[in-house]
DNA sequence: TTGCTATGTTGATTTAGATCAAAGCGGTGC
DNA sequence: GCACCGCTTTGATCTAAATCAACATAGCAA
């Protein structure tokens, strides 16, 4: 049903994919690439307000508009459904709809706990908790810990993402280098030498606590 | 066929409602009262991630625990729905459905724009943006600008919704209050005698500009 | 009335992170 | 090769807000 109906399209690094208030025809989900999404204010300061891999959806059933922009972070593949035909399955189909307010409420849990970062963390909390979500949304075959992690993005954009300005993100990452919590290959890629310790300096609560 | 599932249930001021983590055997909403959602990081830091006014929604379908504390921030009288009815008849309403998608949807444009806030905005900046919401959220009979408006909670509250501490809270307060923008009537009300200085003053967009 | 406690204000000082400034890469194109 | 450009690092300095500290006020209870 789903088939009939879908539509791929491309964008490269840089490009906006859908502009704040734009009329918004198509509900995507991304097939290949990372996209961000991002308020600007008035005199240019910008914050991201969401990172969107893989899997992950744009838009929203019954709403025309969204009020931010989603950015291409890399080139990017997105899966797309006509926005009027997408909403007509949902009414259709119980079992999507339920499906689509769990993605709501996962996002809005995941807002939150940046609410957190944003407000409360100091900058080596904040990229450290960066740096462990990056760790946990990366593929680990053959569960290997000493996975190469990919930014996917500049230390511009990082420190949008982190609500800081991108020297302070710069001086963080010197600083988890030198601890040996973090090993870059190239100024995108780093190997996460010492797990424990950048959980440690994340300000979270140990997860889930081994009971005896 | 809500009516016959329905209990009222009410809370002191300071009281936890519902804990973080806790099973959550109700869905609720509020009838009276302000309401918070708070999460606390280990060493006490914490931030509040919403703020709750009568006729909103606490708890969500397809969910049994929340990932904050909710508190009653002065007396809250709350109607609540046992939740396994509730989710029952949620699926045989899809009315109902598509109105609690709504409101997921509604809080999570309100948390983005709250990260921007906490991550961008200055200490002035984010009082102004804070008195410009309870003004909005404050009922205006007769369209009388000068109303007065409640602040609902403690200076220390506040700098917790805000990430801020409480004596910027009171020093920005103060500063208002000298520049003639709001006049404190006593320590939780106050009226809003500039409001066009105010949203001046929150580094938002001038909201609607009238096309000629 | 007199404390007492919780809340709020105001001032002095410190500091984390911003801002300003200057190099140092690592590509890409000529 | 060389020049150029976007990104990154590192250093010096500044500043908004935090922290530390003292006192003020209001409501409440004895």
């Amino acid at each position: 049903m789903l088939e009939k109906m879908k539509l791929y399209r491309s964008f490269a690094a840089g490009e906006t994919i859908f502009w704040r208030g734009e009329p918004l025809d198509y509900v995507a989900s991304v097939v290949k690439g990372v996209a961000t999404l991002s308020k600007t204010m008035e005199d240019g300061r910008t914050q991201m307000v969401g990172l969107l891999f893989p899997s992950d959806f744009i838009g929203r059933p019954g709403r025309s508009t969204i009020d931010y922009d989603v950015i291409a972070q890399e080139d990017v593949t997105l899966c797309c459904f006509h926005r009027a035909k997408f909403e007509k399955l949902v009414e259709e189909t119980p079992h999507v709809a339920q499906r689509l307010m769990e993605l709501a409420l996962d996002e809005l849990d995941a807002a939150r706990d940046w609410m957190v970062l944003l407000g409360r963390k100091t900058a080596r909390e904040k990229i450290c908790t960066f740096i462990e979500m990056l760790y946990r949304r990366t593929n680990h075959d053959g569960d290997d810990p000493s996975v190469m992690v990919e930014l996917h993005m500049t230390r511009d954009q990082i420190a949008d993402y982190l609500g800081l300005t991108l020297e302070t993100v710069s001086r963080q990452f010197s600083a988890l280098k030198k601890e040996k919590i973090i090993d870059f290959s190239d100024r995108r890629h780093f190997v996460l030498k010492d797990l424990a310790a950048l959980h440690d300096a994340t300000g979270d609560d140990a997860d889930g606590g081994v009971v005896i």
